[in-house]
RNA sequence: GUGGCUGUAGCUCAGUUGGCAGAGCACCGGGUUGUGGUCCCGGGUGUCGAGGGUUCAAAUCCCUUCAGUCACCCCA
């Protein structure tokens, strides 16, 4: 048997990652929460026929097969989902009568696309998504209200600032249509890719794909160049000369988001008309993040509205979400060395072992301190002090803790000053920033 | 999924026209009959990503494969 080797696009971390990885995912849950959201978790699988329910786009499915099946799976084979959005759609289909709406979940889950990995892209990773969702209509308000849930999410961790993008595909729907292009669709794909191949090469994909003439895809860049932090990307686009009532109507909705985003956090959200991702379902707002410092690596949270995705019969259910890429953000501050915790355990105090024959002594100190909830473990082995310290030191554990003995008192010792007090374990306290490791 | 680049110790990397696998840091043992970090002495800890081929001889050349990364596709 040789050695084993990772797998392509499943990352695996250590726990000082996973560590901060939990205190990430337990700060956006609290987050989550704060505001209103209730906890869901759907299945792993969803049958295929879901999953391709809405997105034409062919996205990369892992499928299920027992080892001992027979034959092909049929139209009922599962799927494993790759977002969150789908399955909770899904979920709202399934359980609308033993929901209250409007519905606002948090749901905080794994999530698997068959693409191939590369730096912050992952084929097994974490999302944390929330969505909102109402029976037949779905006030716009809440599109402005989740960018600043985000954003308190996110602001209160130790990572770059983010910025949130937001555009409407109303508006470029309505201008495309204003503008007399038949094609939606292909003219948001190559406005898509402005950034990356320039101007020049847009205009002759959106000839080339879209139809569009000249002046036609002139408009669209001009139309994809306007980036505002307040609303006078409105007035900038009116002076672009096209009409729709589609249009009208996206850039009211826009101006909405940008406004709240303004007055609740001052710089978290701009306008910027070129974002069309999430083609597949969305139908009106869309948000894109991306970190400072880290635009290269694309968005790591995205979301939009969705009027069309939770309907079955004469039930609709529109709503709106936004999901964090856990798995990328974190990949990426790994990478760059920008994230670290204080300690490789949990562990604040090691019991110190002054012969293996005083072990239970020491179990007995290690549990008064962990029943006031002080992390405890005791030495592996009674070796010399130089060695015990040394255990602890390795692992960043800031107190070693020498029991008494013969009328001597239990001592307890800061490592990182050399420090040492006597101290009983019913009594003695760590500093509050000692008591759990800490992220930075 | 398509194409390019890169894989040598825990980490960063040397390794010449094919000729006995190396350095720094880290780590381990000892000096230190039990209180670490400094200092001194000692130790290389390795399937040269893996498998096959060429050769007297392969880390080095060839093929395949796996992994990482970059571009495309798409996206968290």
């Amino acid at each position: 048997m040789s050695k084993p080797t990772p797998i392509s696009g499943f990352p695996e971390w250590l726990p000082p990652q996973r560590m901060i990885e939990q205190y990430v995912v337990e700060r956006i849950r609290s987050t989550f929460e704060l505001y209103g959201f209730a906890p869901l978790e759907t299945r792993a699988v969803e049958p295929l026929d879901q999953l391709l329910r809405k997105g034409e786009t062919s996205k990369e499915i892992y499928v299920l097969r027992r080892l001992q099946e027979e034959g092909p799976g049929g139209d009922d084979a599962l799927g494993l989902h790759f977002d969150l959005t789908v399955p909770f759609a899904r979920f709202v289909l399934e359980n609308a009568g033993k929901l209250k709406f409007p519905f606002r979940r948090y749901q905080i889950q794994k999530v698997w696309r068959g693409e191939r990995p590369q730096e912050g892209r992952y084929r097994e990773f974490l999302q944390a998504d929330i969505d909102i969702v109402d029976r037949d209509t779905l006030p716009a308000h809440y599109e402005a209200e989740l960018p600043l849930i985000i954003g308190d999410a996110l602001g209160g961790l130790p990572i770059p600032p983010i910025r949130i993008q937001v555009n409407n595909r109303k508006v470029c729907e309505g201008f495309y249509r204003g503008l007399g292009l038949t094609d939606p669709e292909a003219a948001l794909r190559a406005i898509d890719k402005l950034d990356k191949i320039g101007p020049d090469k847009v205009a002759a994909l959106l000839a080339e794909t879209a139809g569009a003439s000249d002046a036609q895809a002139k408009a669209c860049l001009a139309l994809a160049e306007i980036r505002t932090d307040d609303a006078s990307f409105a007035d900038a686009v009116r002076t672009l000369g096209v009409s729709d009532p589609l249009l009208d109507e996206g850039l009211a909705e826009l101006v909405e988001v940008v406004e709240t985003a303004a007055e609740h956090a001052p710089g978290l959200c701009v306008a910027d008309l070129r974002i069309a991702r999430g083609l597949d379902y969305y139908t009106g707002t869309v948000y894109e993040t991306q970190m400072q410092g880290y635009e290269r690596f694309g968005s790591i949270c995205s979301g939009g509205r969705y009027d069309n995705l939770a309907t079955a019969g004469t039930d609709r259910f529109p709503g709106v979400g936004i999901s964090i890429g856990v798995t990328r953000l974190l990949g990426l501050l790994f990478g760059a060395g920008e994230l670290s915790v204080s300690r490789s355990v949990p562990t604040c105090v090691l019991i110190a072992l002054p012969a293996e024959e005083r072990r239970r002594d020491a179990g007995r100190i290690a549990e008064a301190l962990r029943r006031r909830g002080i992390p405890t473990e005791v030495s592996p082995s009674a070796a010399k002090y130089g060695k015990q310290i040394r255990y602890a030191e390795r692992r960043g554990i800031p107190y070693v803790w020498f029991p008494g003995g013969d009328g001597t008192p239990d001592s307890v010792k800061d490592i990182r000053s050399g420090d040492q007090v006597d101290a009983t374990a019913d009594a003695w306290t760590p500093a509050a920033e000692d008591l759990r490791p800490v992220v930075n």
